[in-house]
DNA sequence: TTTTTGGGCTTAACCGGTTAAGCGGATCGT
DNA sequence: ACGATCCGCTTAACCGGTTAAGCCCAAAAA
């Protein structure tokens, strides 16, 4: 089909050797006159030669190729500013960087692995078959497909997710130092009844964001009501829990929420406005990664800044140091986020604040 | 590194082809007897081996890998309600198909092609050297990438974008339907004083909606006015030659906006309102793409909605028909987009649509 | 003149698979 | 008894590159 490199060094009357040193300029250790090397480069013109990339990843073992392994199947559902942001971040550094991406989102057999281990082991062979050189994971805590490439020595590097193993390389953002600053935001606009809209306890930020908003609530001498925790782990998920706490009468609703992240933040404002409650006015609204979407909803929405875009670059570029066998200073990295107040959050009412 | 098909070999006292057609099923011209099938397994589980996908697809010259090509480096950037759509059905469609996705962001040495040649070799190279079987395009009309990968008969399927060669698959949304029914629905409500937030004029996309909207202005008996196309190609674009139409005189100024692009929409919708222009209220707004985003904005955003989603998937299902040499009915696609009435359009006062 | 040196290439093994062709021995048909 | 057939496997070429080792010949050194 394609014209390879034995068709070039026919036509240049030399060997393949001859060619492929010539091509790849391995000058030092071997010097090729001029006129051998006009030959061999016409001759690579004139038939518009070009090697072919599987063959020479098979001879290196390198195919400059990274993995982008998401967690859901469903990643790139919905408006999520957080995936755009984040394959943004992923595909400018590997430009800078000179490797191509696959995506992975591919799940084995429907969403979560089933424990058979069969899956999880086609998942890991499909990852180490030497079509990618390493791997940027965004999974869960403690998720076996990473632990697994962890364990087979496959170079991966964590994306907004982190874990104990020193070997394993990751950049995560302080989720706990988040929801912290979220509820205390929420505490100092004289909210005393926060209802949190948690992610999935699997994932890191999920469990962490639980964690910081109920120590904020708990430094303030407040009790946590497990009952306005409510599990909301996607936009796409059932809000009706989350609805029946503006159900009760007024003096027993939350006035602020604390959402887990921005997609279930805006989800429920658009739920909760459906049912006649106004966010701002009538409830304060936080959110988490405060992707540029947060400008433009209605109220524009405040939330907790995550770097998605630098942080996702930066991974990216870690795991081309751990592939080119570099030893960063660090390896493990976590990102402190920072508030960025805009309008779904009013202060409340004085006399509602006195005790 | 790795375990080879060499060592189970040796391991199950066979030889490398007995493994190979073992572990390939090719019962139907090889049988080979349980015994020596079961020895050859339980080496290839004792030894934990996997074959080497970079050696499988060098042989098969088919790697089950397609490119996705953007046409602008920086697609993933902003909130791209779009991008996300679009990679959501072609990944979906990619694991119903069973191929992997590539991302191609990269576009060589900046934005456009310089029209050296060199670059757009490299590209081509790039792409036709075999670590792909074909490849999605998102790019503008006549792009000379689109052009040279279609001589080489190097498999793609345009998305997004169309051409008049019978031998280029696409999938594209019928713009200029598209943008007469957005016109359309302004001039319905009584507006006759319409702008336009033009996409570049070299995407198909850009200029047929610009030709939609001086249609259905010419249509409605009402004369087109080249200073009110302004040509706002991203949302990240300079708005200042925008913002000018509404430092005119309020008799002078726009009633109505037609954004070639909700992203587009959604910035100037911020931009008007910063400079004290209340969208709905002050002028109406209508976008392209209807991504779920237009939910979320303040005001909702009326949006001509073309299927994204199902585009891509089918884009995707369309190029591995061609990798399997199949001959669909129909290979060009011209898909009828539909109007998603939301918020941000008023009907003109009374008073004012009276000559 | 003989030996050393080194320039300019080629040979051949290798990366890790696939697959057409063929071989040796058992079985079958006549 | 002898050729034909078939089973079960191996050999070796091939995919398209890379690269260590080495060969041949001319020039320099002894």
């Amino acid at each position: 089909m394609s014209v390879t490199m034995r068709e070039v060094a026919e036509r240049a009357g030399v060997s393949k050797a001859t060619v492929s040193y010539v091509l790849n300029g391995r000058e030092a250790s071997m010097r090729i006159p001029t006129e051998t090397r006009d030959r061999i480069l016409t001759a690579v013109r004139e038939l518009g030669y070009h090697p072919n990339g599987l063959a020479r990843s098979l001879a290196h073992k390198r195919t400059h190729t990274v993995a982008v392994v998401m967690q859901f199947p469903d990643l790139f559902s919905g408006w999520s500013g957080f995936t755009n942001e984040l394959m943004h971040g992923v595909t400018d550094a590997a430009i800078e960087q000179g490797v191509d991406v696959m995506l992975h989102t591919r799940n084995p057999e429907g969403r979560w692995h089933h424990g058979e281990g069969g899956l999880l082991e086609a998942e890991v062979a499909n990852l180490t078959d030497g079509r990618v050189d390493g791997a940027l994971l965004l999974r869960d805590l403690d998720d076996p497909l990473t632990v697994a490439l962890c364990r087979r020595r496959f170079p991966t590097v964590l994306m907004f997710s982190h874990a104990a193993d020193p070997e394993q390389w990751f950049i995560d953002c302080d989720n706990l130092a988040g929801a912290r600053l979220a509820t205390e935001h929420l505490l100092s606009l004289g909210h005393t009844r926060i209802a949190h809209l948690a992610g999935p306890l699997l994932s890191g930020s999920g469990s962490e964001r639980r964690e910081g908003y109920r120590q904020a609530l708990k430094n303030a001498g407040l009790c946590v009501r497990p009952d306005w925790i409510v599990e909301v782990t996607h936009p796409g998920a059932d809000f009706t829990a989350a609805m029946r706490l503006f159900q009760a009468p007024p003096a027993e609703r939350p006035t602020a929420i604390f959402a887990w992240s921005d997609d279930v933040a805006m989800q429920a404002m658009r739920v909760l406005r459906a049912e006649g409650v106004d966010v701002a006015r009538d409830v304060a609204m936080v959110g988490f990664d405060s992707t540029a979407l947060c400008d433009h909803t209605d109220p524009p929405l405040t939330s907790v800044r995550q770097p998605i875009y630098a942080m996702a670059a930066q991974a990216l570029t870690l795991l081309c140091q751990r592939l080119r066998k570099e030893t960063p200073d660090q390896t493990q990295f976590r990102i402190a986020p920072s508030l960025v107040v805009r309008q779904s959050c009013r202060a409340m009412p004085k006399h509602m604040t006195a005790p």
